[in-house]
Formats: structure tokens, C-alpha cells, sequence
DNA sequence: AGTGAGTCATGCGTATTCTGATCGTGGAAG
DNA sequence: CTTCCACGATCAGAATACGCATGACTCACT
């Protein structure tokens, strides 16, 4: 679950990244309307989570003019401003759901779940399972047939991404962006080298591969 | 799911109504505090929505009396009053959640729906155990294997919020917000201490441990 | 004032991640 | 069929971040 945070206090918008972090959601943060309407445009989030007060743009604009332009990406404005009439404005510019400051921060992550559920019924399921391989997102377990595997918190993210979409090439662009939280090349190996400790795990101890290379293109994943 | 609409306004409540029962729930009215107490004693609903201004009593204080006399129903507060002192009394006099008028019936499905899914039997279960510990609730006494166990009393809630998520994995902020009551992150390492003292008096003295930290996630408790 | 619980700050040890170098291998061209 | 090249795999050491223990401090209650 891709999520961007638009918010100026850079504290707030931290204490809220993390906490979606922790859930398993890769978060992005823009700190002024304009830099969060530019990254929403071109960055296909599942959610976003919106500040009205802001710099150089406020966020019920910002939000109008996604709207305008067609995009239905779900959005929770966040506000101090809790009135009645407050409320109705964020949803008439196009919010899906309206939060007051403070709010608990389960009441966020649950608000989040919700939208996201709206989108993708399936992004929130907590156990994966691509052949004889399971991961259990709540435990944090991994199994390959009778196997408990151990695996470190990058491999877990790692190989969450993979089985949630086994069978297909999965980029080294897409596994930056959405395991590393790069937006750019860092010019180095690193996949490589957790892909190849993954292989460690989930596939030398067994019969067959599940881990295969696709070269020129990427990975996939499959039984 | 039995639904109890506490609520004088009868087109309101109508509108409330019909929407749950489309959602499948079976649902009860009462259109004054005195009517509602009454229903919510022996009627053994799963949810309860109060409003808070009605005539022969308010909302809250129906609520107080029920909670003095042992009833854990959920209840959600409906009101048109929504500073964050009003919240605070609503959810101080007993409230489980509290949604401010004009509220979008999508919200409050939402809203009946977390606090239906909250309501779980564990809730009301005085012994947790794992493993060989032992929790009582009652009695505030704690044992593992045939040793009793003296606990503070953040170190108990502590224990008790692992238990209820025993093979889970819990996160900091989880913990900070069930355990802790604070909303925010203190930037400090007040869990770390308290999972600290807390191994040395579950798991130093025994054989095995039961309190696993997790890296980068957060701590789970199991056998 | 004294006690005890809870919290905070510090420094240490170690698990985890990243880096850069080297080695291996598949596929195209000759 | 062989050779070469580029891409990917692996390894070991370095850098980093994270969690832990300890002791000092604050606050509430006696």
C-alpha cells in the first residue's frame, strides 16, 4: 500500500509515516500543497493523507484540482478545523474522509485501512501464500513447507512484495521504489545481494526454485 | 449484531436505522435516555448509539450509569456538540467512540462496524495464558510454570497487552498508544526500559523465553 | 523527608544493511 | 562451436542503526 503524507510540520508528518510504516505501508511525504500535488500526480499512491493548512498551497485546492483532473485516489484531510462547516468543505472539495486534530493514532490507521479497503479489498489481507510458501504479515512468520524461515526485516519486505505479485516480473525500479523507498538509482547492488540471501533462504534448502531471474527485466516469483 | 439507536429525534434515528438494517444488523430504538437505559439493561446489544441531548435523560449520563454498573457494550456517542471537550466527556463518562454531527452515514457504519469488531469475547475473559504464564485480571496476580511473578503496574498492563496478542507481533506504537495512553512518540526509549525490566522477571529467571524482540518491528510474545 | 514507581539519558554491544571487489554464467556474434 | 561481453551472483568487511542495560532523576504518596 503505497501512502503520501502532505503535511507541513515535518514532526507530525514523521510520527504518522512511522506508524504506517510499522503497519507494512510504504510511505512517501511532500511538505507544501504544490510539491504534494506534483508527487500525487505522477505517483499512483493508494492514499493520501492531507494537511489543509499549508504553505504555498492549501490542501482542499489542492485535493479540488486532483479532482478536476480526474483522479480518484482517496483522500483523508487532516485539519484542526473541526466546525460543521469545516467538515462539509473538506468533503465537498473531494476528501473522502475528514479527521480533527488530535485524533489517536489508531483512529488514523484505522480511517487509512478503510479508505484503502475501498480501493483494494485485497491489499489488507495478513497471510500470503505462493505455492507451499506462507507468510503470516501479523506474526511475521515465513514457512516453506514444514520450514519456519528467518528472515530479516528488508527480506521480509523483500519477499511480501514478491508474493504479493507472484507470477509476475517484478523491476529493480519497482523494488526500489517500493522495498527501498529510492526514488532514483543508488548505482549499487543491493537488490542483488538481498536477492541472493533470500535465495539463501526460501530456495537452497529446497527441491525446487521459486526465486527465478529474469534477465534484462527482473524477478519473479512462482512455484 | 443487535443495535441499540438511543435517539428523541425520530426521523434521525429512522435514517440510522434503515441504514444498518440494510447493512444486516438487527437493530432496537429507544427515543429517550430513560427508554434506553432501560432497553440497553436487559436487552444484551452488541452496540449501542447515544445521543447526547434527549429528553428525561442525557445520553452521558445514561452511560455513566451503565458503566457503574458493570456493562462493557460498546457505546457510540452522537452529538452536535464537537470541541475536544465535549469528546473528552463523552468518552470519559463511557463512550467507546464519539462521531459529531452532521457525520456522513458511511462514517458511521464504519464507526459501528470497528466497535462491533472490538467487542470480542476475549475482552471479558478474567485468565489470559500462554505457554505456562498465567495472568488473572482479578486478582492482578501473574504466574509462570509454579513461580508467581510481582509486577508493577505498567509492567502489568504491559504483560497483558502481549498476551492478548500473543504470537503477534506488537509494535512500539501500538504499545505507546494501548499501554501508554500517549498519542504521539515521546522520542524516548520508556518501552525499551519496561520490555527490559520486564524479561528479567518473565524470562531471566526460567529456562526458555517467551518475549521475542523483533528488529526494526516490534516485540511478540510466544512459547 | 523518605520511599518507591516510572521516566529519561547515556554508552555499549551487536544485528542488519550496504558497499565494492571478484567470480560465474547466459546469450549473441563470429 | 567457441569466444567475448555484459549482466547477475556471491562474499567479506565496513558502516550504520537499533535495542539493551544501567544509573540518575522526577514525581506522587506517606
Amino acid at each position: 500500500m503505497r501512502i503520501l503524507i502532505v503535511e507541513d510540520d515535518r514532526e507530525v508528518a514523521g510520527n504518522i509515516g512511522k506508524m504506517l510504516r510499522e503497519s507494512g505501508h510504504v510511505v512517501d511525504m511532500a511538505h507544501d500543497g504544490e510539491d504534494g500535488l506534483a508527487m500525487a500526480r505522477d505517483g499512483a499512491f493508494d492514499v493520501l493523507i492531507v494537511d489543509r493548512m499549508m504553505p504555498r498551497r492549501d490542501g482542499l485546492s489542492m485535493v479540488s484540482i486532483l479532482r478536476e483532473e480526474g483522479d480518484k485516489t482517496p483522500v483523508l484531510v487532516l485539519s484542526a478545523l473541526g466546525e460543521v462547516d469545516d467538515r462539509v468543505a473538506g468533503l465537498t472539495a473531494g476528501g473522502d474522509d475528514y479527521l480533527v486534530k488530535p485524533y489517536a493514532p489508531s483512529e488514523l490507521k484505522a480511517r487509512v485501512d478503510a479508505l484503502a479497503r475501498r480501493r483494494d479489498p485485497e491489499a489488507l489481507k495478513t497471510r500470503l501464500s505462493v505455492g507451499d510458501l506462507e507468510m503470516d504479515l501479523l506474526a511475521r512468520t515465513v514457512v516453506r513447507g514444514e520450514e519456519a524461515i528467518q528472515l530479516q526485516p528488508r527480506e521480509f519486505r523483500l519477499l511480501e512484495f514478491l508474493m504479493r505479485h507472484a507470477g509476475q516480473v517484478v523491476t529493480r525500479t519497482m523494488l526500489l521504489e517500493k522495498v527501498w523507498d529510492y526514488h532514483f538509482d543508488p548505482q549499487t547492488n543491493v537488490i542483488d545481494v538481498h536477492i541472493s540471501r533470500l535465495r539463501s533462504k526460501i530456495d537452497k534448502p529446497f527441491e525446487t526454485s521459486m526465486l527465478h531471474t529474469v534477465r534484462g527485466a527482473g524477478y519473479r516469483l512462482s512455484d
